[in-house]
RNA sequence: GGCGCAUUCGUCUAGGGGUCCAGGACGCCGCCCUCUCACGGCGGUAACACGGGUUCAAAUCCCGUAUGCGCUACCA
């Protein structure tokens, strides 16, 4: 049975990478019929909130990646907010004292800054220097933090699910913190006590952390714990190559929601952002996902977030949306509900990427100002449209042309383009067809919409 | 500095020794559709970081260099 995680720190907004290495690991799970599980970070006192982890889950929520174990909705190894586990994680701290595997330090952070120091202008790497190793007390009563101690057989090999094998030295680390002298766990300790407790079986999370497993299998080692398999995905990036961050605009879920993206979008461009689909397509469901992801393939090297791109994705959903299930999205972006919008949504939504864009692609129905036009052709509409009626399809706007047509003497573009200026005051907009049965109706069911007819009467005034 | 990871069109990527003078998508350009703007269709532009190997044959394997990023914390 396959169990993953997310793990964020409730810092803030979920962000585009944060949300990525959720969606891998959703649909990782979903693929393998597997688990699901939030767990939140939250050892870091000074940048944790309670008011951060709702936003990071209420993103999550919003993205559709719903969890099966979590901190709101529990599970069998709850607690999963780490903040709440501090006693487990003391427990297995003196389990490995007692054996001899980890030991008191009680060097000062000012010694620890000085010994690197000096350690450094030597040409020695920044390592600790085994002080407290060598002389090992067991005083509680005196501040300490619990060190682990590198054992001589502590080179590591993992194979990565991504990045294949990785190897590492036992001399590339130097003996590190399990609990600190305030009693909380690093994240290299909870991180591996929580994995473990939780029976996670893979554990798929951002590149950052890639060299942290080194450290981390030397503590399964010495627990005598299984190990997970790893898969470590990279980075995204901004525009000039560098970590994405707020410098480069929105990163954060909640901010490109508010920008008018949809979260299907938003999930399948993530997604896109290092996974590829075996058949090469770009627009995909979820299900599509779900049934076709694999880790193998998983692209190794960092991705730039290309917002161009996500926008074009968007603008796909938005196209093969019906109006009616596009209506409550639009109504909540642009703040506006009118009888004729579900209409309206259906005739001009080709030329929209982004919810709020719909506010001006729908004005030409909302506002109207007389442009000048002729008057002699203005006369000629307005007899049409009070003899023949408004019309109310495409097939009645064809009708009504052919005999603009006899009436002017104008055909195509001359015809055409001074009735458009004339019915919607703009020189662009949805074909003529469309939009002017749509003016009729909005105008009936709505008073604050002119009508054709009204229309082109002020033209003629 | 040390260790680790990465490097295919501007961007996301396909590619796993011959089928690749490298395929798809976004962007850009052109054409078509067309009353306009979009949408859509068609076509074009554009890449294997560099240098050495291995091999009959390398984008694909190996080594090195360069560049970028990450870790090297009592942050996660």
């Amino acid at each position: 049975m396959i169990r993953v995680r997310f793990a964020p720190s409730p810092t803030g907004h979920l962000h585009v990478g944060g949300a990525r290495t959720a969606i891998f690991n959703w649909l990782f799970a979903k693929h393998h019929g597997g688990t699901f599980i939030i767990r939140v970070e939250d050892t870091d006192l000074a940048r944790s909130t309670a008011e951060s982890e709702t936003m990071v889950l209420d993103d999550l929520r919003w993205l559709g990646l719903l969890w099966d174990e979590g901190p709101d909705v529990g599970g069998p190894h709850a607690p999963y907010r780490q903040s709440e586990r501090v006693s487990r994680y003391g427990q297995v701290a003196r389990g490995l004292l007692q054996r001899g595997i980890a030991y008191r330090c009680y060097c000062t952070e000012e010694e620890l800054e000085a010994k690197r120091k000096v350690a450094e202008a030597a040409g020695r790497p920044p390592h600790y220097d085994l002080t407290c190793w060598l002389n090992r007390r067991d005083d509680d009563s005196l501040p300490h933090a619990i060190r682990f101690h590198v054992p001589e057989d502590g080179d590591v090999t993992i194979d990565d699910a991504i990045r294949g094998e990785v190897t590492w030295k036992r001399e590339s680390l130097g003996d590190f913190i399990l609990v600190r002298s305030d009693g909380l766990p690093t994240y290299n300790f909870s991180v591996v006590v929580d994995d473990h407790d939780m029976e996670i079986t893979d554990v798929i999370r951002a590149e950052e952390h890639l060299t942290n497993t080194h450290r981390q299998v030397l503590i399964y080692r010495a627990m005598d714990w299984l190990i997970p398999h790893f898969a470590h995905v990279s980075l995204i990036l901004g525009q000039d190559r560098t970590k994405l961050s707020k410098r480069h605009g929105a990163t954060s879920v909640a901010a490109y929601a508010e920008a008018g993206f949809l979260a299907d979008a938003m999930v399948n461009y993530l997604a896109l952002l290092g996974w590829s689909a075996p058949d090469g397509r770009d627009v995909f469901d979820r299900d599509y996902a779900i049934t076709n992801f694999e880790l193998d393939r998983v692209n190794s090297a960092p991705a730039v977030f290309d917002p161009q791109k996500f926008e074009w994705l968007n603008g796909q959903y938005i196209h093969a949306m019906t109006a009616a299930a596009l209506r409550p999205l639009v109504v909540g972006a642009i703040g506006v509900d009118t009888p004729w919008l579900e209409e309206a949504i259906d005739v001009v939504k080709t030329s929209v990427h982004l919810l709020p864009q719909f506010r001006e692609a729908i004005r030409f129905v909302t506002e109207y100002a007389a442009p000048e036009i002729d008057r002699g052709f203005a006369a000629a509409v307005a007899a049409d449209l009070r003899e023949n009626g408004s019309p109310r399809d495409a097939d009645a706007v064809r009708a009504m042309n052919e005999r603009l047509k006899k009436a002017t003497g104008l055909k195509g573009k001359e015809l055409f383009m001074p009735l458009r200026l004339a019915l919607t005051g703009m020189d662009h907009g949805p074909e003529l067809v469309r939009a002017i049965p749509l003016l009729g109706r909005a105008s009936e069911s709505d008073p604050g919409v002119l009508s054709p007819l009204a229309r082109i009467e002020q033209c003629i005034r």
